[in-house]
DNA sequence: TAGTTTATATGATATTTGTCATTCATTTTT
DNA sequence: AAAAATGAATGACAAATATCATATAAACTA
């Protein structure tokens, strides 16, 4: 991993602090971490962790998308979530006091602060609003896989296919009118990987979608084209 | 809910208290919280709390088996945890600051505490050690949700019911030679909550498990005969 | 730029799994 | 105890999805 001091933007000074669970934080406790942390990794495919490792501290993301997934006892991965600006990882393994439940690699060149252990865990400590928030940021995240997993278990491939890039529309998209273009280069196999199937599914899949006029394929890029269609096929109500 | 301040054991010689959360608390602590709680709902088939309503408080399970579910849009039930003593819940949606993520029904005849809001955060943000110890079990809990989603899109249903058989044994099985008879009235539909699949597809499998030497069936209880061969057909080297 | 590798796309096919229908067994109700 | 309701088991079938094979396109490398 690369380590930069001189690009070191403070935390304090951060653009996406303000999206992030330091944005309770006073000046002082931000300082105190910004005093310990260093920026890091920024290239695309670099791995921050990888699952069943030791963690030291908790990754900041400043800019960027990293994915965190888990590998299968079949070689295929399960991507848990994109992560990007003002999002942490690792904190739950920190606080769990075990090795990493997944790995995190960089997928879109990325700015990442790493801040170790023992100033992350004191200021949290020392903190209770902030202690809290990160508990609830933990908590909601039980939510979320709850949801995941019954979506895995009781939907099609389809509809959990189209629920993606609804979601990809809305964290990457760029407006264009009718259709947003997912401005996020993803390989067809982390698709899959996100859905939970095999990338020659949603390779026909994506076909199919194309040719029933919901999204169009300009190479890797997804545009989506028709949301609300997506909505439906998705049976989601959301 | 059946309210019943006389069959109130004190947390403070509370059993069941060793195994759980509350394991570190002193005895001053736990008697605060003693002093609010209430005894209730003990009937199988009992609903503690509902999907999308607002939590009051905490449960504690004293004895019995409490089903964690949700349900799917297609109105099936994904079971995500079978909770029994010692263990608590309904704190996520608590910290989490939303309303329950899923529903609880009891499955098995139960003691359960109520532990209202107020008294369980008050003492929760009052002790750090033990603010530290949930925060460490919601943390656990994500990446047991991140294997179970895993397991779920990359593991054949196969498969996934013998891990679930193996998990049952290995809580609810009563020793006897060989074999462990699982001591846990589940319908096959409930089994099939837990694994994410067709009731009959349950059913046939158990059938085929049956014929294979791997489990016996005696009505709705299940007789788990080889372990090993149930592991080694679920994929799972644990 | 040509050659090589890798990713995408599509077809053919097998397998897995879900759905529907029916029978049989077990509980529950009257 | 008889009747009704529910749950379990099984067969037949349909649908969804994975796998394997191959073709094409794109990206990378020498």
């Amino acid at each position: 991993m690369s380590t930069n001091h001189s690009l070191n933007t403070p935390c304090e000074l951060c653009a996406s602090r303000k999206f992030s669970l330091f944005s309770d934080l006073s000046e002082t406790q931000v300082c105190t971490i910004s005093d310990h942390k260093n920026l890091i990794s920024h290239r695309k495919g670099q791995i921050l962790y990888y699952e069943g490792t030791k963690p030291l501290g908790i990754f900041c993301i400043n800019s960027g998308v990293v994915k965190v997934y888990k590998t299968a006892s079949n070689g295929k991965e399960q991507i848990l979530h994109l992560a990007q600006k003002g999002d942490f990882l690792g904190y739950s393994a920190l606080l769990g006091e075990e090795n990493y439940t997944n790995s995190a690699m960089i997928i879109e060149d990325a700015k990442i602060c790493f801040i170790p252990k023992e100033s992350f865990l004191s200021t949290l400590f020392n903190n209770t609003p902030f202690f809290k928030r990160i508990t609830k940021a933990l908590s909601h995240e039980i939510g979320v896989m709850e949801e995941k997993l019954t979506d895995a278990t009781q939907k099609s491939i389809r509809e959990r296919l189209a629920y993606v890039l609804i979601q990809l529309a809305n964290c990457y998209g760029i407006e264009g009118g009718e259709s947003q273009r997912i401005d996020l280069i993803l390989s067809r196999e982390e698709i899959a990987g996100m859905v939970g199937t095999a990338t020659e599914s949603v390779i026909r899949l994506l076909s199919e979608f194309k040719k029933d006029n919901l999204i169009d394929l300009d190479g890797k890029r997804i545009i989506v084209k028709d949301k609300r269609g997506l909505a439906r096929l998705s049976d989601f109500y959301a």
